[in-house]
DNA sequence: AATCATTTAAACCAACTGGTTAAACTATAT
DNA sequence: ATATAGTTTAACCAGTTGGTTTAAATGATT
């Protein structure tokens, strides 16, 4: 019944501790006793679970990246539609960022600083481009969307998603300083603001020759 | 006449060693005696200059963020035009960030990691804010885009110019992992793609009303 | 020649870090 | 009850790091 509270896992426990201080720290920022601090437990018991900072940093980063990677595969269907890939994409994207704000700074900077790993990783994790280049050829075709490369829109999506979290810091005191409370309702509205946003650059021609 | 390349002037030539070693490896992961071998110099020299540590990179970080921020009021003009601007913005940044490809992260990355800073700095180096605010309201009432939040526009600009360099180790293996060579013409491309994508977004509707 | 700032070399230091060890305690299950 | 896995405490270790120190060399200035 309730023997996960009296007794919580206590490797769950850990990396989740974990989790939140390589996030906010970095893997060389981050230190071993924090993390046996923010799970409550001291630094042998740490290392009883796992042996070294490196396999522990490990765990965290790819399990950051695995989620961030499945939510953008499971927005593509290659036989889908564009703007529905767009509407689904945008919004399991914000719902993860909005959970997880500091996650994709943290996979951008260990990747940076750390850029060895690429190669192994990207056996690991595999985005389903060719499947989203193929809707697009195919939405392209099909007149539903002016032409444009697929990796522009790929890109200028995640881009547009993402940079608000990358660089939540400095826009609050750039943008919202004097109304903090204006950054919710930003982030609010955000979401069907790029939505709009997208559908307007991407609508063909056609559409409003025909209508008028 | 030649002697700055006899005796190169030191300080400076610290501060670009410093530049390159804390843009790659940051505030924690870089060493004092990298930089000092960077620059080609020993590290008491390198402490003869600076004294610490933390003040060599206060140097590093607040001209690496006055770049950015100079680029950006450079082209907001008050009274100007919002597709001038958008021009002009996209074309100043994209420059250089294709000098300085990994300054945006080395920002973030140091913010989020230190955000104490964010208080002092914004007192140092302050956005055209209002300005950019005025010239949007102004060009929204002329009806010559779409009504939109400036922060969204400005978001969106941001982003999307800089995303392809925040997250480019991770691109150039999920993207052009087959054909390495066409990263290059894609960034080439793609400072026409953003002007074209802002433009058709922010067209008002009149625009193609009136055309039929 | 003599003063002064710059530069090197090499040893040194205190603090911190990741990681280990050993002994003892606790709870649970057998 | 006894074995077992989980957990604590606290000391310990070797390596690294930022930073200092001292003495000697190298210039440039005057």
């Amino acid at each position: 019944m309730d023997k996960q509270k009296i007794k919580p896992n206590t490797g769950q426990l850990i990396l989740e501790a974990a989790r939140v201080v390589f996030i906010k720290k970095g893997l060389e920022g981050a230190r071993m006793q924090e993390i046996a601090d923010e799970a409550g437990i001291n630094k042998a018991l740490l290392h009883y679970y796992f042996r070294s900072k490196e396999k522990l940093f490990d765990h965290i980063f790819e399990n950051a990246l695995a989620d961030v990677f499945e939510v953008i595969n499971e927005s593509i269907h290659e036989d889908g539609d564009v703007f529905v890939f767009i509407e689904t994409f945008v919004d399991h994207y914000l719902t993860i960022l909005k959970k997880n704000p500091f996650i994709p700074n943290f996979i951008f900077n260990e990747i940076t600083h750390h850029p060895e790993r690429i190669d192994l990783l990207s056996q690991k994790f595999k985005l389903n481009i060719p499947g989203f280049n193929r809707m697009m050829e195919r939405n392209i075709a099909q007149k539903k969307i002016i032409p444009i490369l697929p990796e522009h829109l790929m890109i200028d999506l995640l881009g547009i998603c993402v940079f608000p979290y990358v660089a939540s810091p400095l826009l609050e005191n750039v943008f919202f300083k004097d109304h903090p409370a204006g950054v919710e309702s930003f982030l609010y509205e955000r979401k069907q603001h790029i939505i709009n946003f997208f559908k307007k650059a991407l609508q063909p021609k056609y559409l409003w020759q025909q209508k008028a």
